[in-house]
DNA sequence: GCGATACTTAAGCGCATGCTTCACCAACCT
DNA sequence: AGGTTGGTGAAGCATGCGCTTAAGTATCGC
């Protein structure tokens, strides 16, 4: 799922998948490499449940799929909560020690 | 970043300092591999500015820096929010010819 | 000073990834 | 029917990644 969204071209997919669904071909249009290319980084964000996708005759349609998305930002937001949580209780203290330690290493 | 927290190692050590900062080698502890790999797992970690870390003596200890995780979080739910919203404008009436589509294959 | 500890650095190795090419099928158009 | 378009699948290749070993440096404790 992150290692879905580790790659700049597959983000861009993402991105353009905001801005409404598209087909293979569309997706691939701005990115400057093969269709083969496209549709195995199409597949990437598929395993990971970013993207559905629908075959309608010969054309795939691809939407976002947001719960993945969902996913990853709690994930996220949790170990964020938590750390910030236990700075306000420890981090004051061990900030001041940093600054101890910077002036008189100074 | 992404490509940063793609590693499940990586995640489990950023998973661990949540719950505090730690030495290097309370980071390797649970990890089953070299001091080597941890220290270079640290680099990327740091590399990506999830990690802040001060050497003091011949410890080096880690913290968490939440500001990329932050980052990270906006851009997914920037990206959810947007594709959400044309969901909202659009999404019923595509989902309807989906219904469509479903039950004429059907 | 001397051994143990806590990293650090460099080199190397195997496997995964990202991409291409080529051959192919299926649907559309006329 | 036959060409064009949109996508699929299998190799193959080059690079990057994760990890290891091995050797080195700097600090700590005695």
């Amino acid at each position: 799922m992150f290692q879905a969204l580790a790659d700049p071209n597959r983000r861009q997919m993402v991105q353009r998948l905001c801005e409404g669904p598209a087909s293979v071909s569309e997706l691939a249009q701005p990115l400057q490499m093969t269709l083969s290319a496209v549709v195995q980084h199409l597949a990437v964000l598929e395993g990971a449940g970013l993207v559905r996708t629908q075959k309608i005759g010969r054309v795939r349609t691809c939407q976002l799929d947001t719960q993945a998305l969902r996913a990853a930002e709690r994930w996220i937001s949790e170990r964020r909560a938590l750390w910030e949580r236990r700075f306000d209780r420890l981090g004051a203290f061990l900030a001041e020690q940093d600054q101890d330690l910077k002036e008189g290493g100074a």
